[in-house]
DNA sequence: TTATCAAGAACGAGCGTTCGTTTTCTTTTG
DNA sequence: CAAAAGAAAACGAACGCTCGTTCTTGATAA
């Protein structure tokens, strides 16, 4: 078995990565173990270990891939906004973000707001991993910064707002989001946004 | 060495627990092992599992204890409501959560949002665990909606407004404060209340 | 003395990882 | 074209280490 191309590497990397987010979504982090992984992958230990260097390596790789297109989705808002039409409306920016995770885990196949979780607690233990997440983190914020200063722009709120502090509530809405479904579990995008529009409403 | 009274069995209980929690802050739950709860609360290995069964149980004796108080604290503003004055704006009401949050922690010592990012990992992946905790959840979510009903009343939002969504909204906050604070750090519960205030204020 | 708790060495299970072997596919060569 | 040589991936049993837990021994108060 001679060569082996980039492409064949990363491809395999993905199914071994894919494999461990199936386990983890089960397990945790910790309680996943190698022999899982490798059994769940469909390959032997030792392959693992050619593809990473180890558990460890492979759950780095997970939290840099981070969520998916998230931040994309909400800078959306601000592209269909700066197109003319004005920015939707905090609880359908909202509802729209909470309803591309739900998206985004059917497609996948994979529970991404257990695996959300999981990485959280990790990057609160392990500075290294908190390094690598911490980045998309503040891109979600910047990205509700965009839509932020947007929607200030368009008169949708005071002049004088101040759009990092907008973003800051916003980007916490969603680890609310994602807490409640997986302890409470009651909680549908519609609703949630329906919430907002009540809180906000007079 | 006779008699233990129940009052000194639950008082070395406190003290592997306050030790445990040291640990988990640090390294999480499971990086955290007994030896280094034996070493932090000064007791020996047998002793430690005199007054608990196992790791298991110190861990669930965590989970049960709960955010003491921030219940309360909710339910505080609603008290004040219902003598006469009218309940706080939102944005109000969330800073004195969170502030909470962050009084309790210096009251005890102790990082109480690493800690909150480790129990919504565990709960995400031992059922047990989140029977425990989904109480403490559902109760702080009733909490939330008890203000909300007050504030509706009291006219500060529409009359047709639904306080259950209202609260998965104010609910979502803190989770969502908590895990900003650990991963990007810079926020206060005062910007966190006025980014409230921005994105309600027309 | 006796009942109780503290101590910490020892244990066994389970983990991540390694490594010698086998398989598989490409390349070389007659 | 065929067949053997070579090289790299796949394999999986085995290893060593760490962890949670136990258990024997010693200390202490009644």
């Amino acid at each position: 078995m001679p060569k082996v191309s980039d492409e064949h590497r990363t491809e395999k990397r993905q199914q071994i990565i894919a494999a461990t987010l199936r386990c983890v979504e089960r397990d945790g982090f910790h309680k996943t173990t190698m022999a899982a992984v490798v059994k769940e992958s469909g390959l032997s230990a030792g392959s693992v270990y050619t593809y990473f260097r180890g558990k460890h390596e492979i759950i780095h790789a997970i939290a840099s891939s981070g969520v998916t297109g998230l931040k994309d989705a909400i800078n959306g808002l601000v592209a269909a906004a700066s197109s003319g039409a004005a920015p939707p409306p905090p609880a359908r920016a909202i509802e729209t973000a909470t309803q591309h995770i739900l998206d985004l885990s059917e497609e996948l196949g994979i529970n991404l707001p257990r695996i959300a979780l999981q990485t959280w607690a990790e990057a609160a233990s392990d500075p290294e991993f908190l390094a690598l997440m911490a980045p998309e983190a503040r891109g979600i914020r910047a990205a509700w910064r965009s839509y932020a200063e947007a929607a200030i722009e368009a008169g949708q709120f005071r002049k004088d707002a101040d759009p990092e502090k907008i973003a800051m509530v916003l980007t916490g809405l969603l680890p609310g989001y994602i807490l409640q479904l997986v302890v409470i579990g009651d909680v549908t995008p519609k609703a949630y946004a329906a919430g907002l529009t009540d809180l906000l409403g007079r």
